[in-house]
DNA sequence: AGTCCGATTCGCT
DNA sequence: GCGAATCGGACTA
């Protein structure tokens, strides 16, 4: 099968409308084989609640011939509204935000700090959407290197580990930017989207305060509306203090 | 027109 | 662990 034909039999899959799950439910026909209904992720949903469901999924970027694939460890909501971290705090509204506003699935990608860029998918609330934060690198792993090293004034070697540990970093290793993928839709798109992996099961998500927004004050700043699957390597920051609770739980 | 700053990363100490 | 890199856009006057 071609990539194009993969891509059309995923546009024509129905939409899920249960909102407790993503998983696709499993059947078996007569013939006693397993007949899997693979749907569409369902993005209209709470910021909190898809940031969790976004893990384990995997997003999927094509760039020319290429295709890169990596699964999503790690993610941040952003609800907006009286959310003083988010862009759109107080349903403020500017032309660089307006992609936060647009149909649940659209991707919001940024430029910070002059040189780097960062990827959100909007949520159901106006003005929300969830942080891509960290992937673990699965397809066209050599072509992430080659994209981060030339990025690179030492030009020295990445470990797989380091390609995706980051917001920018995997923007950088998926070649997101803004003026390519800024207003994306994912659920129609051909360049990037998301594909559920039912093998895949997240088996458990550590939630702990976001990174990098200390200037939005404490409250704000400590809310855990960071997630992150359990024990994974891949993961930009781990909470050891965390997954130790989670661990001792398990044992007893 | 001028100022200020960031949902980060890199390279060096 | 710390400072620099680097620039679009929001905000002020």
């Amino acid at each position: 099968m071609t990539t194009q034909e993969k891509t059309s039999n995923r546009r024509k899959k129905k939409p899920n409308t249960d909102e407790t799950s993503t998983i696709a439910p499993v059947k078996k026909s007569k013939t006693n084989m397993i007949i899997k209904t693979i749907q569409t992720l369902v993005y209209d949903l709470p910021g909190k609640v898809l940031a969790q469901n976004l893990l384990g999924k995997v997003l999927v970027r094509k760039i020319g011939e290429t295709t890169c694939k990596g699964r999503i460890v790690e993610t941040e909501c952003y609800p907006g509204g009286d959310d003083k971290a988010s862009r759109t705090f107080n349903g403020k509204r500017s032309p660089t935000t307006e992609a936060l506003y647009m149909d649940a699935g659209t991707a919001y990608v940024y430029m910070t700090y002059g040189m780097y860029h960062c990827i959100n998918i909007s949520s159901s609330e106006p003005g929300g959407g969830v942080l891509i934060r960290a992937l673990e690198p699965l397809e066209g792993i050599e072509d992430m290197r080659k994209w981060r090293i030339d990025k690179m004034k030492s030009k020295k070697d990445i470990k797989t580990k380091d390609l995706c540990n980051g917001p920018s970093k995997l923007c950088t290793s998926l070649q997101i930017t803004k003026i390519d993928c800024n207003m994306m839709d994912l659920k129609t798109s051909e360049s990037m989207w998301i594909e559920d992996d039912p093998k895949f099961l997240v088996d458990e998500i550590v939630c702990t305060s976001r990174i990098g927004i200390a200037g939005a004050g404490k409250e704000w700043a400590e809310k855990p509306y960071r997630f992150y699957i359990y024990g994974n390597d891949y993961v930009s920051k781990r909470d050891l203090k965390k997954e130790e609770e989670i661990a001792d739980q398990k044992v007893s």
